[in-house]
This record gives structure tokens, sequence and C-alpha cells, in this order.
DNA sequence: ATAAACTAGTTTATTATATAAACTATATTT
DNA sequence: AAATATAGTTTATATAATAAACTAGTTTAT
């Protein structure tokens, strides 16, 4: 039987905003942009979803006059990662 | 920078028939019904979609009298998900 | 023999989701 | 003081996932 993939880390820019978070202390929305090459306004989205389940923290401030937002991972995030990492080892690992 | 998930694969139903089909000769609609869980609807929608990609072949008879379909993955299909397990595996990899 | 229930699906309609386009608010440059 | 740029957010649209309803037939009970 199949255990459920997280649907909110099953999303393509979701995953890679997670993956990103995962291997950094914190990231600035302009550095998810880049690696990303997704648009401003699906970074939005998907960061507000991420937010609302508590996966990643939003901290609001400004440099140089601009807005900056930053983001990191919460330990619920971490925790959600390693667990979608492993079911979807487990998809793979059935199919050899 | 990310490379892009193959969106036939990277969906949950999608990935488990896909998954299934490595591992068998082929399989018959009950025999996915079974394992995955899903509706009949659902299944028989997703499997349009690898259908008409190419990523698998579907087979229709009778057996005992009632309609037996199965379905077996092509070659085509085994590359998508083989290079599909390796896009995600790189993501992973990022995360550590 | 006929109605009720079951098998094995397919099609259609509804809901949810992802994405892009348009917008906001402020700052900088010409 | 316009025009352009920054850093986002909100809203509208397109796409996709799912469930419900339907099809076409078979088996079983009456």
């Amino acid at each position: 039987m199949f255990q459920e993939l997280d649907p909110l880390l099953h999303q393509q820019l979701r995953l890679q905003i997670i993956t990103l978070l995962m291997s950094v202390e914190s990231a600035e929305f302009n550095f998810v942009l880049a690696e990303t090459k997704a648009t401003r306004g699906n970074i939005s989205v998907q960061i507000k979803k991420l937010e609302a389940a508590n996966y990643i923290e939003v901290k609001k401030s400004f440099r140089d006059n601009y807005p900056l937002t930053t983001y990191a991972i919460t330990e619920k995030g971490k925790l959600a990662f390693e667990k979608y990492v492993e079911t979807l080892e487990a998809y793979i690992n059935k199919a050899r």
C-alpha cells in the first residue's frame, strides 16, 4: 500500500522552496526568486501556504529603505520534509 | 537551479500507478484499484493521461464474460520514471 | 423471466490548485 | 515632477484532481 504524499510538499515550487530553506539559515525573497525562476506572484502564494501550515517562518523588515522579507524553515517543516522524502523513497523502492 | 519535475509523474496517483507498473509485467484494473485505493473514476482519468503520453499501454479483453483491462509501462514510460527519480534526488541532495 | 444487485469501467460535473496578470506602496533616477 | 524600479500582494484565469453519475453488460435471487 502507498502512504500519502504530503500534498503541501508534493508540488514543484513549494518543494523547491522547502529544499532551499533546508540548506540555509534563512533566505530572502529575491534569493528564492532567482533560484526558482518562478514569478513573484506564484512565490508569494505558495509561501503563504507553507506559512499557514507553519512549515516556514516569515520575517518582514527593511533594508536600504526597501521591504525585505526573509523565510526560514521551522522544526515542523523540517520534519514534514523528512517524512515526505521517506514516503517518496518508499515509492521508488517499490519500483525496483 | 532546479530541473523541472515531469508534471505527468509528479502527481500522487499517476506516480503510484507508474510505480506499480515498473515492478510487474502488466497489471489489471482491479489490481491498480486495490493497490492505490483510489476511486475507479480517478484511476480511469489518470490512466488516460499516462496513455496519451505513451507512458503506458492499455489492452482490453474479456475474462469470464467481464471486461478486463490491463496496463503495461512502455519504454518511454520507464525512461520518464527514471528521469523523474533522478531529478527528485537532485532536489533532495540539495537539501543536505 | 424479470427485477435487483454486482462488475468493470467511462464520462461529466464539481472542486481545488497552480499560475499569471494586474495592482499597491514606496523609492530612485532622469 | 514624471518615469522607472523595487518588493512584494491580490485577484482572475486556466488547469488539474476528484467524485458523482452514467454506461453496458452479467449474475443471482424471486
